[in-house]
DNA sequence: CCTTTGCTGTTTATGCCGTACACGTAGTAG
DNA sequence: CTACTACGTGTACGGCATAAACAGCAAAGG
């Protein structure tokens, strides 16, 4: 059994941790309610620390360092809306349930913010985050796409939610600060928009008043990456219908009993294109 | 003639600056080299200052601070692609200009990561990002896409490209600062991989080898986007088609005499629905 | 009993960062 | 000569993560 203490943190069984004092649980909860309200950035161990009472120092005595407890907290957050084993659209087609999962994302990064904010491409998952992972992967079962195909969809859904939730919580957190509201401030920049009579394009646009009603990012988004996924899947089917045949010997399938589409003529073939798989 | 002094900065006229010591293109430049290098995060006013051979505190004689200094770091950065004034691909359609359109933007990234690290929504846009903004939108002229769905698709493409350039620049960075590759550090990870046995769509596309060759997540990206926005147009052309008459009287359609698909029977109706947009 | 060991929390210090503020110094217009 | 401006400097403040040494206490072992 290799051991991996950052593994090990972020799996670990979850104490009782009735004694008084610092914990594990404890920091991480204090931390997710100080990235609630001030964002990433405004997260600090000073302030953990400050909120429970301790010296910051203290902290170091339960997580390696801030870039740990920011992995907790993330597994923390995917926790809480885990509850929801069944989710509905489960017998649903490939493109509800992909898009419950994605609007699941979208959700938690309403409450959760700060976790779009995470940057870094080293971040080890939690059991929480892996069983929204393995969910949302599990979606695009059946649909015929190959599996490097299926990961990169689910990536690029899941960049696609966080962009959108980091810029509306930017937008939201520059509205806090100044206080004044996005709409106000750009409204304001004259000084900006005397510039650009010289772009048809953009005044055309301006004129026909393409940005006084503008397009909900998210939801407008999430349709063309949907349709975009969508043809993708309809060109594999097409593929796989005109092959017609085991991509291993090319003997015409038989229907299987089940009524599942199936890729392969036997056992062996499928066998025999995993161990090509499998040895590059 | 309104004055903001940010934007007058970022649209000054370029000073010849023949002279010795600091100068805002100066400053510029040398911030750009840092940035390059190091990326945003480890731009700092000490270091630009040092490789200038001037005190930290003289650079706020030219500019007012950190964040405009970005501001005009990322207007120089696109001001070197704008040389390239016709592009291939003007006469094409609408897919192949907006597909070029997106890959400058990737290639800007390319050159200079750290544009792809800017956060917030209030940077003011200079000459040279609002021409290259003018250009993807124009990419869509004639599509039969209501304005505020050209902006939305411009956009949602641009978050893209930002994204993509986002996770690919922090991978190279955390592989130069740990020495690390992305796959060597993710491939050592066994006491998380010994926890994944029991989600099976995982173990199974992992099985398969989805993650041992992985898809192009940049270019598999631009393909769903553009076959989604494809989508989006067809969808609107078939409307167009099937109203076939004047959205504000009814009255068949006459062809243009410039073979241009007009899309109100007259300038007496284009200027009434102009107004009611106007009016909310 | 005493001592050793390990866990927990504290104290102090280092080296980054952006930038406010007061101060020089030089050139120029009145 | 003088006042004013532009430019560059030096010092200082408050913030950040965290390294290193130290103090209190409890359980374990002799």
């Amino acid at each position: 059994m290799t051991t991996d203490p950052e593994v090990e943190l972020l799996w670990r069984e979850e104490d009782r941790e009735p004694r008084p004092g610092l914990s594990l649980g404890r920091i991480v909860r204090a931390a997710i309610e100080i990235a609630d309200a001030e964002g990433l950035e405004g997260l600090s161990m000073r302030k953990v620390a400050d909120r429970l009472g301790f010296t910051t120092m203290s902290l170091y005595r339960h997580v390696p360092g801030r870039d740990q407890l920011v992995d907790l907290m993330v597994d923390e957050a995917y926790s809480e809306q885990a509850s929801t084993p069944e989710e509905p659209g489960t017998g649903q087609g490939w493109r509800v349930r992909l898009e419950t999962a994605a609007r699941q994302g979208w959700q938690l990064r309403r409450r959760h913010p700060w976790v779009a904010e995470v940057r870094g491409t080293r971040h080890l998952p939690g059991p929480n985050a892996i069983a929204y992972y393995e969910h949302t992967l599990s979606t695009l079962t059946g649909t015929g796409l190959r599996p490097s195909e299926v990961i990169a969809v689910v990536g690029m859904l899941g960049r696609f939610v966080d962009a959108e939730a980091l810029t509306l919580v930017e937008t939201r957190r520059e509205e806090r600060r100044s206080g004044v509201s996005e709409q106000d401030w750009w409204g304001s920049r004259d000084a900006l928009y005397e510039r650009l009579n010289s772009f048809p394009t953009l005044s055309r646009l301006w004129m026909e008043g393409g940005w006084d009603h503008p397009e909900d990012s998210f939801e407008f988004g999430l349709r063309r990456q949907l349709d975009g996924v969508e043809a993708l899947i309809r060109e594999r089917d097409e593929s796989r219908d005109e092959s017609s045949g085991c991509p291993e010997c090319g003997t015409p399938l038989e229907p299987a009993p089940s009524g599942r589409p199936r890729v392969y003529c036997s056992r062996a073939c499928q066998q025999r294109a995993y161990r090509r798989r499998k040895n590059g």
